[in-house]
DNA sequence: AATTTCTTTGAGACTCAATCTCAATAAGGA
DNA sequence: TCCTTATTGAGATTGAGTCTCAAAGAAATT
């Protein structure tokens, strides 16, 4: 069995869950791609590949894998919410195109820092955060 | 006549739109609270003062004061969005509490400079961006 | 002031992402 | 294999926001 099933079946087993088709299928969905997808790609990617699933599923799954922080949801201010794994891969912030949809991945230590910084000036123990540029990438200007 | 009701009479009139009761009444609703407020709140605040209007004519309106930079859109992340003018206002985000809602606004240059950087670097020119914190405020922790 | 033109309004239909329902199905322990 | 209980999925529902189009009304014209 391969490491990232058996990470699968972890969770689900911490979390009082069973192991299915249907939730093996989105999770390798998602650990095999590093794009940002929609909960609709990620959906009609299981079909095509002949294993029956609904959106339902799909969502809560993808909630069982948010929760458990292997999984970010990526709001781009317009349609609908992207998401991405967290497998071996370090935190960042996205720069999105607001004409073609183009996503790229920035971290800047020093706004990081600064974020916690502010949090403690407030009083706010820090859960989150979202921070996102929004322009036009060379493409598109 | 006020300077602020010559403000909106200026922009419907660059915009080719006509000065009617329910923008004024939009207007007015959101320019004299200093809270982060949604639409179904500035529509209830404005039947309530006995003008008729429509949520339909509110989002129509809001849109326009959007357009022109005299309100901000804030996604909250849960329910509906909340608006804010900027009449007077510098520019800031926010830090939101999770659990009561309570919302505070903050602004670093540093991380303004940051991000301006950010962009640059990616070949982006930055049209807009979103920075919120989310975490526990004081009384939630 | 009356007429004409053309924008605006608003009730309710519609959209779309996401969630919920509940009967049928399937997982996994005994 | 059986039994209990979680899971699934088709389709209904929700909720923020947008759209429609006939009626109302603003502004221009006479």
């Amino acid at each position: 069995m391969s490491k990232g099933l058996k990470r699968l079946k972890k969770i689900l087993h911490n979390e009082g869950l069973r192991f299915t088709s249907q939730r093996e299928a989105v999770w390798n969905e998602i650990i095999n791609s590093d794009d940002h997808r929609e909960a609709d790609e990620i959906y009609m990617a299981i079909k095509q590949k002949g294993v029956s699933v609904s959106r339902a599923t799909v969502y809560r799954t993808i909630d069982v894998l948010l929760k458990n922080k292997l999984v970010r949801k990526l709001d781009v201010g317009v349609g609908p919410s992207k998401f991405e794994h967290k497998i071996d891969a370090r935190h960042h912030d996205h720069i999105i195109c607001i004409q073609c949809g183009r996503i790229e991945e920035f971290m800047i230590d020093k706004i990081e820092n600064l974020q916690d910084k502010v949090a403690e000036e407030y009083g706010f123990k820090l859960v989150r955060h979202i921070h996102q540029l929004f322009g036009l990438c060379e493409n598109c200007q």
